[in-house]
This record gives C-alpha cells, structure tokens and sequence, in this order.
DNA sequence: GAGTTTTGATGTCAGCACACATCGGTGTCA
DNA sequence: TGACACCGATGTGTGCTGACATCAAAACTC
C-alpha cells in the first residue's frame, strides 16, 4: 500500500463501482470480472467481494457463474436507497432524481402533515409553531442561510410528526431539494409573503389538529416548491417500466 | 460441507441475522462477534463478514473496530429497502409495517395518477381501461382470485405510468398490501360498486389527460382501502423519531 | 491524572478447493 | 458427409483458511 487511506478500501471500492454504475460510466449489461476489478482498484479479493456484494443487494449488479459481475438496468436499482440517490445526484442523473424526490416529497408531506394533526406529540406541534414564527422573521429580514436551516427543520418536524417511519426517512432527501434550491438560485431574495403564511398554517392547522386544513396549506407549499424547481429538470425524459419487468 | 444448499451461504446468512433484528430477537445495541457468528451460522468468514457488509449498507448494523459488530436502532434501519420490508412483515412489525406502506400509498398513487393523466403512454391509459373494465366484470360475479390480479395490475399500472421511478418501485410494496387485504379476510365478498366506479374514474380521468379527477378518485380509493386495512394495525403505537437524530 | 503499552477486534491479503455453466471436440447415427 | 447428442476441458464465482495490518479500548506505568 502506498497511500495512507482516510476511508476504508471497502468503501472507496463501493463508491468507485457505485458511482460509475448510476453515472452511466459502465452501461447496462456491461460484464466486469472480479480480478479485473482487484487490478482496477489496486484491492484483494475479499474487498472486491464484499462491494460487490453491497451493490448487489442494491440492485446494480448481478453475479452469474462462468460469466461475471453484470451490471443491471437502471430500473432494477433501489431507488430509494441513499446511496443510489446519492450517485444519482451527482450525475448525469441529477435532474430526473431532482423531480422524482420532488414529486415524491409533493406527495408524501400533505398526508405527512395530515398525520401529524391526528398524531404528533404535542412538543412537536409547539416546536413546529416555534420554527415558523422564526421562518417568517428570518424570511421577511431576507436571512437566508437561516432561512434555509429553519426550512428544513419544519418539514423534518412535519414528516417525523407524522408518526410513520418511511416518512421520516425522507427527511434526508427533502434536505437536499431544498438545499438544491437554494444552491441552484431559484430562491428569491426574499420568500413571498404568501409561503411564510402558508408554513404558519400548517404549524397552526397541526397544532390544532385540522388535519383537512394541515393538508390543504401544505399542498399549497409543495405546488408552490415544484414551480420554483421546475426548471432543473425540464426536458428531462421520464421513463415508464412496463409493469411486468418487477 | 455436508449439506448440499439450495439457497447460497450468503444468503442465508443475510437472512438468519436480517430476520432476527428486524424480528427483535437481536435488540437495538446488541453487539455480536464475527468468530461468533462462524460458530453460530458454520460458515466461513468470507461468508460471515459479506453478509455484515450487507446488513451495514441496510442500516441494520455497524461494525467498530475493537469492539464488534452492533445491533442498530430501528430508526437507523432503511425502512425502503425490500429486504428490511420483508423481515418487517414476516415478524411482530407486521402491523405497523403495513400501515406505513398503507399510508404510503394513500399519498403516493393520487399524485402517480395525477402525472399519468399528464404522462402516461396511450397504450398504458388504454390498458389501463381494458383493466378497469374487466374489474368490474370480476368483481361482479364475484371473482375474487381474478379480481385481485387485476387490481394489482391497475396500481401498478398507474404507479409506472406516473413515469416517476420511485412511484414505479412501489409496485411490489402495493402488491403487498393488496395480497394482505384479500389473505387477511378484509375483503367483502363483492367488492363495493362504488369502489368498481372509482377504478373507472381513475382509468376514465387518466385516459382523458384530467389530472384532477383522476387524482379525486384515486384519493377516494385510497381512504377506502385505509379503511378496510385499519384493523389490521390497530393500536400498533407509532414512533415519533427526533428530527435531529438523522 | 497523563501518557504509553498491551490487547483484541475488524480490515485486508493471498492461495487453495469446489461447483457449475459454457464451449468445443468427439462419437454416433442417418 | 452432415447433423446431432454427448462429454470433458476450461474458466469463473463461491467458499474456506492462515497470516498480517490496523486501530481503538483498556490496562498499565510513571
């Protein structure tokens, strides 16, 4: 060994399959052998092994006898595991994953807040109202890093209030829609007037528990979120899985 | 060797632990030794510390140098990934799992139906009439192995042709929770003429680019569906997961 | 108590035996 | 002579093992 590693082996060999797999790098169906692998990445056997085993279970490769480590269709992939979303970003990928987590997240935080009216312990209703009055401080004084961290601590709090744990794991990856956002200019230098209300009626809707009106002004938030990040992905292609592939 | 396997040592391994720490058997902090796990699996270490690496990138465990390789938290766990799915619902989680996947689905398919009116191939929206139609036909006399094939056929068909990838991957989920109502007995034995209409509005509203009424009716089916399911998890608590802990 | 050494676990390596799908050669039959 | 079935060689993933590296907790020294 030459370098001194800061990361494992393993994981760098995960990351560097990973990462040319969803980046399109090694096309569908490409087959790879184990020892070219060790060669490639300067790594034994068992480290080639154990990554490949990894990306296996994602769904990016399949291993056959006497063939190789083939890698699989796109829509064979997980395409909720981090990882996956992780390359995706960071790729080619990047608009089409954007709107696939934007539409997933328009879907899922209305119910998310729904929910929360019915369910949420009532320190989290208390906070959620706390964070909204700061949202609309720190919106109208145009702070927006401090705009943006209270951003995401609601709809973290809305999704973690709802009491169902799938949703609360997406509070990964409304993070980074909404750091796309910003990162991406598409937030004003001021968010409306309009948006700092409608954060305050969900809290207030939660905190009340109207689960009808949490969801309502929470649709109203999502509508208004695809509208600003449309254009990082338009013109991107959707995909339809003929439903019998799995 | 003695045993001729038809499953891999890989698998099964997977297997053994994923079930009894998704199944409670291995509680969250429970640290366990590689060599223990040779002895207790008889399997080699190859086959013991790929199996870990697995678990690892499931969220299942962690492995700490020095002191082995530890149980994790539920809220640590990929609550998307198939195989945490599957364990979740093979054991005591059974409940809550399929409430999470229910209400999944509630928010999920009337926003899949709501691009698909948008999206959708025509060949998807006419298929998805066909389907619709010989739905009705089934559920009238009275077919219910038929009509629960074909209700599987229809969400599907309306999750993939959202043409959002993540939506489409839900489609094994969905089958899930169908496949439960019927196998649970929440299934009337004439599924309700509303219901029959409904699936006809989604097909109707789809096939006529209507994004609004196809989401409506979509939603309609969806508080039904939650309806029939609801004893399956009662008084199943719900876990409010603290937004900071990731 | 702070710094150092020891210890014990995972991480990594390399070589071997085995199972098995594929391919090509061989034999048989028409 | 040609078509087909059989069969063994080959290569590659699967699994096992012994050895060493690395690193952090724990024990020890001062």
């Amino acid at each position: 060994m030459l370098t001194t590693m800061s990361t494992s082996l393993h994981h760098r060999a995960v990351e560097h399959l990973g990462t040319r797999i969803v980046g399109g790098k090694l096309p569908s169906g490409h087959v790879m052998l184990a020892e070219h692998l060790e060669d490639e990445l300067n790594v034994s056997r068992s480290v080639v092994r154990e990554a490949v085993r990894v990306l296996q279970s994602l769904g990016l490769v399949e291993t056959i006898k006497r063939v190789g480590i083939r890698v699989l269709p796109a829509h064979r992939w997980n395409p909720f595991d981090p990882l996956v979303i992780r390359w995706r970003l960071a790729g080619d990928g990047r608009g089409a994953q954007l709107r696939s987590l934007a539409e997933l997240r328009s879907a899922v935080e209305p119910v998310a807040a729904e929910l929360a009216a019915a369910n949420a312990p009532d320190s989290m209703r208390r906070e959620l109202l706390e964070i909204a009055l700061a949202m609309r401080d720190a919106g109208r004084s145009g702070d927006m890093p401090r705009f943006l961290d209270l951003d995401i601590r609601f709809h973290a709090l809305v999704l973690s209030g709802s009491g169902n744990e799938m949703f609360a794991n997406l509070i990964g990856q409304v993070t980074e829609t909404l750091t796309g956002r910003t990162v991406h200019g598409l937030m004003p230098e001021h968010p409306k007037e309009a948006a700092l209300q409608w954060h305050l009626d969900v809290a207030h809707a939660i905190g009340s528990g109207d689960a009808g009106k949490a969801r309502e002004a929470s649709m109203r938030i999502m509508k208004e979120t695809i509208a600003d990040l449309e254009p990082t992905w338009q013109g991107q292609p959707r995909v339809f899985v003929p439903v019998d592939r799995r």
